[in-house]
DNA sequence: ATTGTTAGTTATAATTATTATAAACTAATT
DNA sequence: AATTAGTTTATAATAATTATAACTAACAAT
């Protein structure tokens, strides 16, 4: 029911596939970090149907749009998504290529102090490279 | 002259191309970031010989790999690179899809109280968005 | 419930950035 | 000059993403 009414609220349909992507992503604690291709292989361990690669395209985009899902600028040949849809910050370890959440606590406040006339500041986002 | 011993230092050949690809990137004060597809526009208005698309990319992960050039983290189809490989923090300019270098003084110090074990800070850079 | 309307799903094709291939060429070394 | 290894190039292959269009499911109105 959550779900369902989480997508009527916000104008989409709840279909047996977004049900079923919603309980992927948001049935958990933590916050997810994905490509789609990890995603689809999380959607077939989990659900027992088919659910299209374009439905997962669509879904996540949808997604995104209604605010559930944000874009990770990260540098993969894959786009990377995040169900923490907050400003905040990331480890990102290259070596095994997986995106940390860090707690706006973790990291001191970060004052920019330099101004572009007629623009305003929309995200500061802090990404830690890690390695071995 | 630069150029040629810069490329034989690094154990890469100075070929017309590279040293051509040398200009448009590193003849100017200011940083410059930009795209494969840009960066190939810029070559194109500058030099009147052709420089095949392969080179192109060839060049620039050869530069990427001998320290030349770096990536930027951004969300875009298409991948950035920088002329200024030092650790620095960016604005992105949303509307316009541009990057401005931010100086170090512009911003802060920034202090990761979060440790991972058996891992290491390799950069911490803020990615600072900003919309009109 | 039945119907019509609209939104969503799907298989598949198209697009596009990037990487691989292999032959031709060029710079460096002997 | 001949040899070698590195580089350039046209072109093909790859792979992520987006577009297309027929089918299907959700929903509102009757
Ligand atoms: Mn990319
Ligand atoms: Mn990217
Ligand atoms: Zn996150
Ligand atoms: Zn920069």
């Amino acid at each position: 029911m959550k779900y369902i009414d989480k997508l009527r609220n916000s104008g989409l349909r709840p279909t047996k596939q977004r049900l079923q992507i919603c309980k992927v992503l948001f049935d958990t604690e933590k916050t997810f970090h994905f490509t789609i291709n990890e995603l689809e292989h999380k959607i077939k361990e989990k659900i027992d149907n088919k659910i299209s690669l374009a439905t997962v395209y669509n879904t996540v985009h949808a997604f995104e749009k209604k605010g559930y899902l944000k874009q990770i600028p990260i540098n993969s040949n894959q786009t990377y998504f995040d169900t923490n849809v907050t400003d905040h910050h990331h480890f990102y370890d290259l070596n095994d290529q997986r995106l940390i959440d860090l707690e706006n606590s973790d990291v001191g406040p970060i004052n920019i102090k330099k101004k572009i006339n007629g623009k305003r500041i929309k995200s500061v986002e802090v990404l830690v490279k890690l390695e071995d």
